[in-house]
DNA sequence: TCTTCAAGCGGACTGCGGTCCGTTTTATTC
DNA sequence: GAATAAAACGGACCGCAGTCCGCTTGAAGA
């Protein structure tokens, strides 16, 4: 009877001390396991046996193991986040629009040489997450480029972009279509400046860029 | 001792009837089921009973689940191949090429109306199956169209538009985010102009189309 | 410190995808 | 029609994702 909905402020988060002890117990568990035997081979049973908790714990703290590996494929984004919005430019803030596009498509393909197997293995699991905050804040930061560049649905572009960024595809392309990092990167090219070009010349009818 | 390798032509195709018959009693018995609950619920059980075969005899022919719901997909689409290979146009053959591309995006765009929910599930059983041979031949389409737009690398820039009109996306667009039909095809339609009108350019300084 | 109870815990349990292997069917050859 | 070998069959079996529910822990108020 006495005020029902009071506030515990017990950790950083609203999360018991114990929870988040036995969340970090369950990430470096499974950090330490997709290391030895790759995302695939990820068990739910492994990584509880490993982190010694219950599977129930894994199953409450991450919802299912698309969200186990879309947690271990953010640790693994994080600085890739960081050098996209607060980096130095091209890719980070400073450069002109198109330049930061043409350079985010580059480090996507780059960086899945090191992320390519988790990121495939959190897509893979249950259908891609499109609305996950991560995938969310990417394409969030790929329409306010295409905003300045004034293509026309900035948001459903970034959609589209996206798309094509995905590590399914990539990883598909470099590996069992032997494509090269600079083939793919210089399709994106192509892809992004004709965009650019286009929406810049419908504006007004002699845009030079 | 007598001739290992013996041709065996036994009915259509080289395979024998009884492997035929219980072929078709799945896909129907398959069919039925996804018509009934929706291919999410459909369940390789399920299908084996409905059909009167064992469970083994489903994942012989099919391989795995994914397989079977492709062979399902594949029977649903088979109309909309015909029609961008031998119908009419734009769609099919007689119209320019940058007028069968938009055509093309359009059909497919509708065409999630009817087929979407299977086509979905496959692509979400184990990853979509790039080199499925529906998916080829949907990239060889585009990537002759591209090709006659003079688009730098048709083969990929095929690849870059096909993800943008798969299943998962397409009704996510649509069923998550509320985005009509009209305006995901004017999306298509910036980028593949987009696409047009920047290779044309390149190909000659002032290239009208 | 003691009480209270929501939050957390864990492992037995369920359901489904996929495999395995002994049995049956089919087409061919003699 | 009998023999034969390959192909197909089917259901018991296995592993893993995900659920359920009775038990434990820890934070807050008295």
């Amino acid at each position: 009877m006495q005020g029902e909905e009071l506030l515990r402020v017990t950790g950083d988060d609203g999360e018991r001390t114990d929870a988040a002890r036995n969340r970090r117990l369950i990430l470096d568990a499974a950090t330490e396991l997709v290391a030895t035997c790759g995302p695939e081979r990820l068990t739910t049973d492994a990584v509880a046996r490993r982190a010694g908790v219950g599977k129930g714990t894994v199953f409450r703290r991450f919802g299912n193991r698309a969200g186990l590996l879309h947690a271990l494929a953010d640790e693994a984004g994080r600085s890739f986040q960081h050098a996209f919005m607060a980096g130095p430019p091209p890719l980070g803030p400073g450069a002109p629009p198109l330049e930061r596009l043409i350079a985010f498509g580059e480090a996507s393909i780059e960086r899945m040489r090191f992320d390519g197997q988790i990121l495939r293995a959190a897509e893979q699991q249950g259908g891609p997450d499109l609305e996950h905050p991560t995938q969310q804040l990417t394409r969030l930061h790929l329409s306010i480029l295409l905003r300045g560049l004034h293509v026309p649905d900035p948001d459903l572009a970034a959609y589209q972009l996206s798309a094509f960024l995905n590590a399914g595809l990539l990883l598909h392309l470099q590996e069992h279509r032997g494509m090269s990092n600079a083939r793919l990167a210089a399709s994106w090219r192509v892809l992004v400046s004709a965009l650019a070009a286009d929406a810049g010349s419908s504006r007004s009818s002699a845009g030079p860029l």
